[in-house]
DNA sequence: TAGTGGTCTAGACCACTCA
DNA sequence: GAGTGGTCTAGACCACTAC
């Protein structure tokens, strides 16, 4: 199966200038050239660098060209949450996740809210506290529909939980909501973390939605508050 | 002067939304019925569609057609902070714009620092305190290159100098990158706002870049911890 | 099978930048 | 004036959905 010209395009120059074979302000060749030499069109060309452009990773001028932007003091992801993985690569010390629990049961009367289903619906609720440099500093409270994922496991919360969707269950993620806010810490947080003293929490709120629209995964991560990151990278829209 | 034809149809359709004349779960006209119903070609018409897909107007499955997301509870704007304008509306309360400073002087180090421009290169310092239902709740610490800024006054300070940059002063934003953090309040934080008891703040670090990738503002954006909030809206990438 | 969105083409004209 | 990116066209074939 062949993959679709824009993406070959996007991920070679993604690539070149990750590995910084292409450098901050290098110039791109121009949409023509790039035509030419990858044999297509160049609208085509111009939506692999549209993506490369959404994603900041170049920089487009009316009548000069395309140039590579300075994304070294752009912590990857360039937009997000510091991931778990990347939080202990960053501060290099090992981590862990500890799985608490992962049990099917009635939502009761939280998860169904945020979830929008009735209260007896069953789903997945699955705890883990996440460890890094010897400390719990996340708490990680995932609630998925049961409708939709049938079946999980403590394996399963051990590693990726998403690749398992996509992968294994072939569900179909369309888009997600954030909602980020500070709250007083509970007594769960304290019971699951190394709190220290911190009186409040770092809570982001998840929503999962797939392709057909449904709302099938409420995620809240509580994060200790010192040690708490998000970055976001907007483009400036012009209407 | 006729504006660009996938504008138009974004315009209308986004339009459409907001007010509700297209109710959430509403199919769209398929888009080869856009493309004759506004004379243009389907590309046009893909190009407004995709625009509104991003920004979560609508949904698109191939084989069915596009339609209207549920955007009720996606409290506006789609994506971003809640805006201290926003604030005082959603809150119903009055708001207002404290000036607490307006001042030209040498950078310093921490401005200098941020802006990466030399300790002794000038800029325009703002720093304003937002009060929202007779409390001060968001300190603003703005920095500007007064090479590239080179005047500001208490009056543009208690409006908006955003729309004094790339309005009066024709200034081409391209992009901003955020850094959301949680810190110890500091002495001016409690000068400033009433921070209550609170001994930690939100701290939004804001980088703005021109259209030459000059970074031209730093904007510091102290948030006391129980009002803030952070919206962010994604769509799944595939690849 | 008919209709939908996803990709792609091979042109065209425009506005802008720079020498 | 040569080169660049921004917009637009009028087709084409494909993969997917629904009936």
């Amino acid at each position: 199966m062949r993959e679709n010209i824009y993406l070959q395009i996007y991920n070679d120059y993604s690539s070149r200038i990750h590995s910084g074979q292409l450098p901050p302000g290098a110039k791109l060749p121009s949409e023509s050239e790039l035509a030419e030499s990858y044999g297509t069109s160049r609208e085509t060309v111009r939506k692999a660098l549209n993506l490369l452009f959404r994603e900041g990773y170049i920089h487009k001028i009316k009548g000069r060209g395309s140039f590579v932007l300075d994304m070294t003091r752009m912590d990857f992801p360039v937009t997000g949450l510091i991931s778990f993985k990347e939080m202990g690569d960053t501060l290099g010390g090992p981590s862990r996740t500890l799985v608490e629990e992962t049990v099917q049961e009635p939502a009761g009367s939280m998860p169904a809210r945020q979830l929008q289903i009735p209260e007896d619906a069953l789903i997945w609720k699955v705890t883990r506290a996440r460890e890094i440099e010897g400390e719990r500093i996340i708490l990680d409270k995932d609630y998925f529909r049961a409708d939709i994922v049938p079946f999980l496991s403590r394996d399963i919360a051990a590693g990726s939980i998403y690749e398992y969707l996509e992968g294994e269950l072939g569900l179909k993620i369309s888009y997600a909501k954030k909602l980020i806010s500070v709250e007083p810490s509970t007594e769960e947080d304290h019971r699951l973390l190394d709190l220290k003293k911190y009186t409040h929490i770092v809570v982001v709120r998840n929503y999962v939605y797939l392709e057909n629209t449904v709302l099938f995964q409420y995620t809240e991560s509580r994060h200790r508050l010192d040690k708490f990151q998000f970055v976001d990278f907007a483009r400036r829209v012009r209407r």
